[in-house]
DNA sequence: GACAAAAATTTAATCGTTTAAATAAAACTA
DNA sequence: TAGTTTTATTTAAACGATTAAATTTTTGTC
């Protein structure tokens, strides 16, 4: 590293002091510096290419002007989606985006948590991870200003989090199988505790059983670590041995583990098989059927949860929000 | 926030100095510290949970530990996918990645580059955007770390690149064409300088050149910000009216982008025409026709990016590493 | 029990800023 | 021309850690 141009090397050049030097290029007390001594600090400063160090004035402020942002994983479309909005926002309020990936792993999660802590971030944007949901009391604990994002955990109160409306969202999937004319729906989800799946699932099945006898609604369930393998059989099962007539994929990467498969097959969508996925990705536009899938608002949600971090009107409110999803045929 | 815990509180508690403290958590002069002490030091330190301010620390040490990374676009598979391995390879140095995304736009490059400058990284792994290539040298000036990745800039030499042997790559995909009966093969890329693009160009006709008459060689170019609209006319045209029967896009946007209108147009993929892509993403596999992609050494290309900035016998080295890519048939 | 050596701990400077308070210089007033 | 204001600038402490050097305490030796 070359040396760095600091404080010390302008109020040297221009021969004044280093506190001088600091209010002119901070704009401080502006009413009451020498406009020639001004200018030549502020010349210098520019032909110098003086860059101040952020972390000296981290230090000072107790403020870094960062945000964490931990998600399951980065390349997962889903949240790269979320990520880029994030940092969009939270670079109009000038801050950064410190990211890490906890792969679902609460160990792993954890670890990132500390490491952001001892960053001394100043507000967290979190999709936490099953078994890593004691981190709630304890950054509320801390008052660390802090959003849960997609995920939510109902055995705590009282913490901002922001997130789709998931049992109304799968009512409407129901609803939309229902209204056209589906018998026999399933729906594919993941092995989890996860409360936001949880959702999914029953408003799936409590709104089908308004409409349809028990024994005519199906319910599947993957490993997230095994899902490639467990897919193949899981379709083979839904599609050809149970014959459901209507398929939900709960999440966009089971979806894209799980179309392939209905290609294979060669079920015919929507005459034999009517489809409707989670979330939204150009992939689907690859898909040769006509496909549905529920839309999450993901840029307004990954906005305001910046916000909530960020912006002091936003800050006061209660800071639960639920967003609607929206069903868009392609 | 409330406060925090400090070494100061540490120190009083046990009744030492803020040293001692210091040297028995960082494990330092073991040897001469009374094991009394450093237990009870150690201990308080748990009960108190205290987190070191890697702030403060980075102020003293000069070093951050932070990688900066700046993508095109996170929310772009690519990026994303290639983020996930450097935050991987990141952490196993105990490094940190602050992320941006340029968006192609030369300014907001610079701009954001500027922030990771103040904010002292220790090292950068960039895709420059078409515009900002001066970049190049004013780092090399500074003599901080960096590593250019996805792209390459002819202009400048000696700076640590990773990249994909792009001439070579479009050369195997001419040569799959050819070897499976094309004469009117065709690609479309991106109206642009960056000379990554432009080799692939260049390996692509002129390999095609060694088989088929000028004529017969068709080349195509879209605006990256006008690409949805554009994309309709030019496959049209391409397939069409062009007549082309083998057709390589040049990047897995263009290829999203690209391969709708195909299923659109009913076109009898390999029969009536062969597709190549470029990068791999599993949304291939809801592509009801046989897709041939070239596939980059993504996860490898960006651990060495990583151990380049990191790993000091990888400095050591020269730094230009082209790797290749190899055709893999869905 | 005096002195040296070894062990244990503390002092104080430092990293690069910011900023309240002190001071110096210039301008005004009577 | 001394005193007061106003303007301009500097001093010094602080942020929270690290660490070389200094100091104190303990132990060992003859």
């Amino acid at each position: 590293m070359a040396k760095k141009i600091l404080l010390k090397d302008i109020a040297e050049e221009v021969g004044v002091s280093i506190a001088l030097v600091s209010y002119v290029l901070n704009n401080k007390k502006t009413d009451k510096i020498n406009p020639n001594t001004s200018k030549k600090i502020l010349e210098t400063a520019r032909k110098k290419k003086y860059v101040p160090n952020r972390i000296a004035q981290s230090l000072k402020a107790s403020k870094t002007f960062t945000i964490g942002l931990i998600v399951a994983d980065i390349s997962n479309f889903f949240y790269s989606y979320i990520a880029r909005h994030i940092e969009e926002e939270a670079n109009r309020y000038n801050y950064n985006v410190l990211y890490g990936s906890a792969y679902e792993d609460p160990e792993r999660f954890r670890k990132i948590l500390q490491v952001m802590l001892s960053r001394q971030v100043d507000g967290l944007i979190l999709a936490i991870p099953d078994g890593a949901e004691d981190c709630i009391p304890e950054l509320k604990r801390m008052k660390l200003p802090f959003v849960v994002i997609d995920r939510q955990f109902p055995q705590y109160k009282n913490y901002m989090r922001v997130s789709l409306d998931n049992y109304n969202a799968s009512r409407k999937v129901m609803e939309m199988f229902i209204s056209k004319g589906a018998c026999r729906p399933g729906a594919i989800g993941l092995k989890t505790n996860l409360s936001h799946l949880q959702e999914r699932k029953q408003g799936f099945t409590e709104t089908a059983r308004k409409f349809l006898p028990a024994n005519s609604i199906f319910s599947y369930e993957v490993n997230e670590s095994r899902m490639e393998t467990e897919m193949a059989e899981l379709v083979k099962k839904a599609v050809l041995q149970d014959r459901v007539d209507a398929l939900c994929f709960f999440t966009n990467k089971i979806a894209m583990a799980g179309l392939p498969h209905l290609l294979k097959h060669k079920i015919k969508i929507p005459e034999r098989l009517q489809v409707i996925c989670f979330d939204e990705t150009n992939a689907y536009n690859l898909f040769p059927y006509p496909l549905v899938y529920v839309k999450q608002p993901l840029e307004e949600m990954s906005k305001l949860a910046v916000r909530c971090l960020i912006d002091e009107n936003q800050k006061a409110k209660t800071g639960v929000y639920k967003f609607d999803g929206e069903l868009i045929s392609l």
